[in-house]
DNA sequence: GTCGCGTGTGACAGCGATGTCATCAACGGC
DNA sequence: GCCGTTGATGACATCGCTGTCACACGCGAC
């Protein structure tokens, strides 16, 4: 390895000047700063991360620490966001997966304290509460998707309320009055948060909420698991006499079984039925034909946001310390939805 | 912080002694460890990480580097398995995506050279060549998902070959004659691959390969961008007089597109047409109605598979240095392929 | 009593970087 | 010609940890 003596031996100069010119002090001449940044190329010399974070007492390592967002195709662009946002501030991130597994997390706290990370990006899967239990770690922790009960961070969510309310509402735009809703497993914070949305749309599109269309597309299992019952929710809404002209999904997986639902009974999507979407998964939305409009989470978003709220946390980036950012979902319109004459 | 000289100074030894506590170096007496041991838990004392790596000269942690594949659903299950390989091992994982982008390339090479990872893990989305360009770096790099031509490094790829010749064979297995393949784009190595594949299952089950019956479901456009055209592939397929009684897809995505045309002519899946996805995505395999039989790209095992060749790369794991290994991809069955009497 | 040996422990140096403070040359003002 | 000031550079200590080597102690063999 190249060090910061090797570097200063062979420019003639002293360690600390190589240091001046790497840590970009004015206080160097011109024509030093040029003969050693030269050195400095020709040799390959790259300050050792280690020395430096000893010598600092911090990192520009951030972590990411999820359940398994990382590892699911649902939420995969927090990281992305997240990444991108440390792009920006030079850092770099260090990633821990615990499954769910409190053992395996707070395993994780240590190899962050031991790596005495700038500041902790704390991601989960579902939109969700979750307590953090106290980890003695001194940085910022920033949660994203996620939620503090006891208000102790700041978080970083979608607006799933705004969400169902764009749904809604753009169905009821394209003249929809009689709309139907496959919702997630109501167990979940979403499909509370996105009814709350629905009724707002519907009241002020003077249509009456009617439960009786509300019907839930996933139910959750005693043992925690999901099973994806849309398709028979879907035929229950389409064989009814008053059928449905419109129907919103809680995801995008409900929407293939409303479209599998529809076909296999002679119904055309968006001629006789439009349907609205919500993840905007682009694996789904560009997949099926019609393609498919939806409501995205804006993932990316909410990790890029959550870096910046940990910079303000941490006292790196000027700006106020909210304790919650709503992040909006954008309505991405696409050709299942027809506006009716 | 608390650091080896406070934990020293409580328990009355030299930092030394708390070292060799920490390091289970056994020359240390029983007694002492205990006391030292039962310090170190109550000071939440954490081992400073950067101090460590700057004495020991290489660190804990490995890089993964890649274009896309820790930000796209399709391949995440690399990160995955990597981020469980190195759990074996006490290691952690620094995470570098590049979007393909050379310069974001370089510079996390220097990166990774800075933090004097233990070794890199390099994969990319797509199944392909690389060339790495002869970064600088001294520490082992194993590819997953990708492969040097240039012979250079360890790589760990999926067997493409045998996953054609697994999905040709299961169809074949289960009475299929007539069988329509609809693939992905001819440009990629995963269709020349399966291409031989499905060949040698054709042979050996006495069938003959019909390239009328092979259409492409993903087109290349100019801009490099792709136009999923499986659709109009599959009513081209399915209008034919001597109709496949079954698809092969290139990958799952295809066969929701396939299942779309089968219902708009009125076909139902498996009774009148048997279809088999590739990739084995669940959040399409486990939604489309009947669920999708596939056979699986083995993501998380290549992951896995590459830390651990890295780790025999680097000596630190014995065992030899292949230059090459191919991972099986499994047949997953569920409903959407039928028996024929 | 001396020696050798094994066991447990500590003193000390040094990994590579940078903050602090000292040094030194050049220069303008008196 | 002296002094204070400014600008450029270097010497040195230090961050937290561990490898090396030395030391102290107890014990058995001669």
């Amino acid at each position: 390895m190249v060090t910061i003596k090797d570097v200063a031996r062979e420019a003639g100069v002293s360690p600390k000047t190589v240091s001046r010119v790497v840590n970009d002090d004015p206080a160097v001449n011109g024509k030093t700063r040029e003969a050693v940044a030269e050195i400095i190329r020709r040799m390959h010399y790259v300050p050792d991360h280690a020395a430096r974070m000893m010598r600092m007492s911090h990192s520009s390592v951030v972590g990411l620490m999820t359940d398994a967002v990382a590892t699911t195709p649902y939420s995969v662009d927090i990281v992305r966001g997240t990444q991108a946002g440390l792009r920006e501030q030079s850092r770099t991130m260090l990633i821990a997966n615990t499954d769910g597994d409190p053992g395996q997390e707070q395993e994780y706290w240590r190899v962050f304290r031991a790596h005495k990370v700038a500041g902790v990006v704390y991601a989960t899967m579902y939109h969700r509460p979750v307590d953090l239990g106290a980890p003695d770690f001194e940085r910022g922790i920033v949660l994203a998707n996620c939620y503090s009960a006891r208000r102790s961070h700041s978080s970083v969510v979608p607006d799933d309320e705004g969400g169902g309310y764009t749904q809604a509402r753009h169905l009821i735009e394209l003249g929809h009055r009689r709309i139907g809703i496959v919702s997630l497993s109501p167990v979940l914070r979403a499909t509370v948060l996105r009814g709350a949305g629905y009724r707002t749309a519907f009241a002020e599109g003077g249509l009456l909420y009617d439960p009786a269309l509300e019907i839930p597309g996933f139910i959750t299992r005693p043992d925690g698991g999901e099973d994806l019952v849309a398709y028979d929710a879907a035929l229950g809404l389409l064989r009814r006499a008053d059928r449905p002209t419109a129907i919103i999904c809680g995801n995008d997986q409900i929407a293939v079984q409303i479209y599998a639902a529809a076909a296999a009974l002679g119904l055309s999507v968006p001629d006789d039925l439009s349907v609205i979407g919500f993840d905007d998964m682009a694996v789904i939305t560009r997949t099926l034909k019609p393609m498919l409009t939806s409501v995205a989470l804006p993932y990316f978003e909410i990790g890029r946001i959550a870096v910046d709220i940990l910079g303000r946390v941490n006292g790196e980036i000027d700006g106020p310390v909210v304790p919650q950012v709503l992040v909006p979902c954008p309505l991405v319109v696409r050709q299942s939805c027809r506006q009716l004459v």
